[in-house]
DNA sequence: CCGTGGTCAGTTTTT
DNA sequence: CTGACCACGG
């Protein structure tokens, strides 16, 4: 890589370090004050406590594109660290704004990038080789799953789920299997038995060439601590790190970041420049740079306690309490003007957080106005609810807010199914971000496990699994002999293959076993060169191409009547698709690379061209993102907080902080929206109304519709905007719905909460029919309705459902405890 | 060894 | 209501 220019076109004034001529003030341009102390301070440590919408992005690029512009970095010592790559994409790309194209030079990633970056250097020492895989969740999962049988431990009442969640969070603590046999109570048969598991989890990582997610932390940390003098060449050549999100790293990052910012070890000699995979480990050190000295590299981290929705992952909030303790002499800077939101928003943003006990007082103020209020609106089902989103969505739109400005949020994955039937049948154009991850499905993983194959032919998990894929004749016992055999002659499950006459099997099988190993042989030479050789860019296209055609495995899926396949060879298309962008973006790129990249996309990262449609996501998806419109729905109770997080420590007032997260995402319109009553696995259950939202002054919400309404007066929702239509709803009914009640409390007691009209207070008021008895061919009448027959009853107490076929409204599920029905 | 049919279970967030 | 998994019968 050559090093690009220093300084921007345009930019060739007399930059000399320390100046500050008049060429840096673009970058200090329209910077408040604390804004310009966070661009400017230098010293060893900084924490930038910034809250929603402070502008931390700006700053941090306009701090990177300072320490170049200045001289005081060369591109090369600058290590920043993002939560996503999409996020390191965008920080690259703000700084080339700034100063040229440097940018090139600089690591900018996230933690596990940079960690593969670093072990794909460094791996033969310690056991691995620069091709090693990289295990996601499933991977792991699977190789979980049949330890877990192997050792009996669902005996013990492990799910596989369980231990891999429970190993998860060890090495989030840098434990590894032997420090947690040697602090375990063996003496438990439990302990016992998830410490050998653990124990042989590790083992087959090992010899299979892997790491799982976890493992690029720690690892990385482990090979810090045991060979100092690699650590010292990161220490020497990362002179600035950056590090996005500090409050959701856990201990493993915290250690990574200690171990990189510590003074030189002194340890061994300089270490010469070594190349490894023909690439140089660091550049000559530039003349005008400041001289390391032993001096541990300057550290700057950006949070918002506030913020930290990753506990459940290992983050740990004190990284962020503590930094001044950690490092003593660090700087503070509190940026708190926020340049996001209207103060509507920042005031219901403000008072949600501030339920929370342990928190610093922080608050983000506006000068902005107070901007439109925030709509609330109840409906009689999610799907209701989801007609309320699209409807708005629908509004704005026609009032000139581009679709691509809208964002529909929820807690959990399995709420956006409702959500997308609605929209669809709206015609509002939507994205998806996350959900079913294409790289989960199973041709998707079949595919790139044949190119695991190839490029780690180590890793036993990949190869059995495109055993017989395609069909090939090969099941469970052939696995276990070619396993055995490989296993007498010291061989790789995949260098057994290439031995099928002597496995003792039929002569059919063999040939199968010869085809397959024939296949990887061959695509192994076109995308495995020898040492030296430069490959052509399309190597990993033209591999994938040859592995899924001579494997048989195209063929299968277009010879099948099955029509599910013909998806699966457009995502196959696509994915050869991706392997020729990868082409275009990493001409060197190896199969490695390629593999690394796909491991370590998320949800978050396609965000790219979601050009003209409005984004769904999980409000963890959310983080770091804004939108002019934001809908939060689903603000129920055992949603938003979940049912799952009561029960577990700072659970609640991380789900709070979730919230508070979802709310500041909004620019100028903000809507909360929930269901009265939710279908989960295809029951229908009572909803209540969030605690969250009796915690936002009632001032604040306009309700459309408030669950008071829906309480008290049985549900006038599917009346008035039943079916399709919907419209006419959206604006000039506005208040409609408002309880008359409202205008009286709210003088009476202006301080009073949204909840006053809640149902919690009148909890004993909401309709209740008792154990109203239905049964098919009954004649009821519905408040809006009208009149229908009973078809059929299901379900069982509380949650027992009337299929109802109305003379006027057709078919309608209602649940009988609450529905505004009569019998007659 | 393969496919079917049935049972069963599990439902939070993600690099 | 889905999806994963298992046991059975071809």
């Amino acid at each position: 890589m050559t090093d690009a220019p220093l300084l921007a076109p345009g930019n060739t004034g007399s930059a000399r370090p320390g100046s500050s001529d008049h060429s840096d003030a673009d970058l200090l341009a329209g910077l408040n004050p604390q804004q310009l102390d966070a661009v400017t301070y230098r010293g060893s440590a900084l924490l930038i406590v910034a809250g929603a919408g402070s502008g931390k992005t700006s700053v941090l690029t306009r701090r990177i594109a300072l320490l170049l512009r200045r001289r005081e970095a060369w591109p090369s010592q600058i290590l920043a660290i993002t939560f996503t790559n999409k996020a390191a994409g965008e920080m690259r790309e703000r700084v080339a704004q700034l100063v040229g194209d440097v940018s090139r030079g600089m690591w900018i990633s996230t933690f596990h990038s940079a960690c593969v970056r670093i072990l794909r250097r460094e791996a033969e020492r310690f056991g691995f080789t620069k091709a090693f895989t990289i295990y996601d969740s499933g991977d792991s999962r699977a190789l979980i799953k049949r330890l877990v049988k192997e050792h009996e431990a669902d005996a013990f009442g492990f799910t596989p789920a369980a231990v891999q969640s429970r190993i998860s969070k060890l090495k989030n603590e840098l434990q590894d299997a032997e420090s947690f046999a040697r602090q375990a109570n063996l003496a438990d048969p439990a302990e016992r038995v998830f410490s050998e598991v653990f124990g042989d989890y590790q083992r087959s990582l090992q010899k299979a060439n892997a790491f799982d997610f976890d493992d690029l932390i720690g690892q990385t940390v482990f090979l810090f601590r045991a060979f100092p003098e690699v650590a010292d060449t990161y220490r020497r050549r990362f002179r600035h790190i950056l590090i996005d999100e500090y409050q959701d790293t856990n201990h493993a990052q915290y250690s990574l970041i200690h171990e990189l910012t510590r003074p030189l070890s002194g340890k061994g000699a300089a270490p010469e420049p070594y190349a490894s995979n023909g690439m140089m480990i660091f550049e000559p050190e530039p003349q005008t740079a400041p001289d390391a000295g032993g001096e541990g590299a300057s550290l700057t981290v950006v949070g918002d306690s506030d913020q930290s929705i990753y506990a459940f992952r290992g983050a740990d909030i004190r990284n962020i309490s503590e930094f001044e303790r950690d490092f003593p002499g660090a700087k503070v800077v509190l940026l708190e003007q926020n340049y996001r939101s209207t103060n509507n928003i920042l005031q219901a943003a403000n008072a949600v957080i501030g339920n929370n006990f342990d928190r610093k007082e922080k608050k983000l103020w506006s000068d902005r106005g107070a901007g439109e209020k925030i709509v609330g609106f109840t409906g009689y089902s999610q799907h209701d609810e989801a007609q309320f989103v699209a409807d708005e969505v629908d509004a704005l739109h026609r009032d000139g807010m581009p679709y691509s400005e809208m964002a529909v949020f929820y807690r959990t994955n399995s709420q956006s199914r409702a959500l997308e039937e609605i929209l669809i049948r709206a015609a509002v154009p939507y994205k998806i971000m996350g959900g079913t991850k294409f790289y989960e499905r199973a041709e998707i993983k079949d595919a790139l496990a044949y190119l695991v194959a190839v490029a780690n032919p180590a890793d036993d998990m990949a190869v059995r699994r495109i055993l017989n894929r395609p069909r090939r004749g090969i099941g469970d016992v052939t696995e276990t002999t070619i396993a055995r055999f490989a296993e007498e002659h010291e061989l790789s499950f995949r260098d057994a293959l290439a031995h099928p006459a002597e496995l003792g099997v039929g002569p059919k099988i063999q040939a199968a076993i010869g085809q397959l190993d024939a296949v990887l042989t061959e695509a192994s030479a076109i995308m495995l060169p020898a040492t030296g050789d430069v490959p052509p860019p399309t190597v990993v296209a033209e591999g994938l191409t040859l592995l899924l055609s001579k494997s048989g495995y195209m063929d299968a899926l277009r010879a099948s009547r099955d029509p599910q396949d013909e998806a699966r060879l457009e995502n196959l298309d696509e994915l050869i698709a991706v392997t020729r962008e990868f082409a275009r973006n990493n001409p060197e790129g190896t199969v490695a690379d390629f593999l690394t990249e796909v491991a370590l996309v998320s949800d978050a990262d396609d965000l790219d061209d979601s050009s003209g449609v409005v984004s769904l996501m999980t409000m963890h998806t959310a983080k770091g993102l804004e939108f002019d419109a934001v809908f939060v729905t689903g603000v129920e109770e055992d949603l938003i907080p979940h049912r799952i997080s009561a029960g577990e420590p700072g659970g609640p007032q991380e789900e709070r902080r979730l919230f508070y997260v979802g709310i500041t995402r909004a620019r100028t319109r903000l809507h909360l929206s929930l269901a009265m009553t939710r279908a989960q696995f295809g029951e229908v259950s009572v909803a209540m109304p969030s605690r969250f939202l009796q915690e936002i002054p009632a001032e604040l919400i306009d309700w459309r519709q408030s669950p008071g309404d829906i309480n008290s007066r049985g549900s006038r929702t599917l009346g008035g905007r039943g079916g399709f239509g919907g419209s006419g709803f959206g604006g000039s009914g506005r208040d409609r719905f408002a309880p008359r009640e409202l205008a009286k409390s709210d003088r009476l007691k202006p301080l009073s909460t949204a909840m006053d009209k809640f149902p919690n207070r009148v909890t004993g008021k909401v309709r209740d029919n008792g154990d109203l008895e239905l049964s098919a061919g009954d004649r009821i009448r519905h408040d809006d309705f009208g009149e229908g027959r009973v078809d059929q009853v299901t379900g069982e107490g509380a949650k027992r459902v009337a299929h109802v076929r109305f003379d006027s409204a057709g078919m309608k599920k209602l649940l009988i405890k609450i529905a505004p029905i009569t019998k007659l």
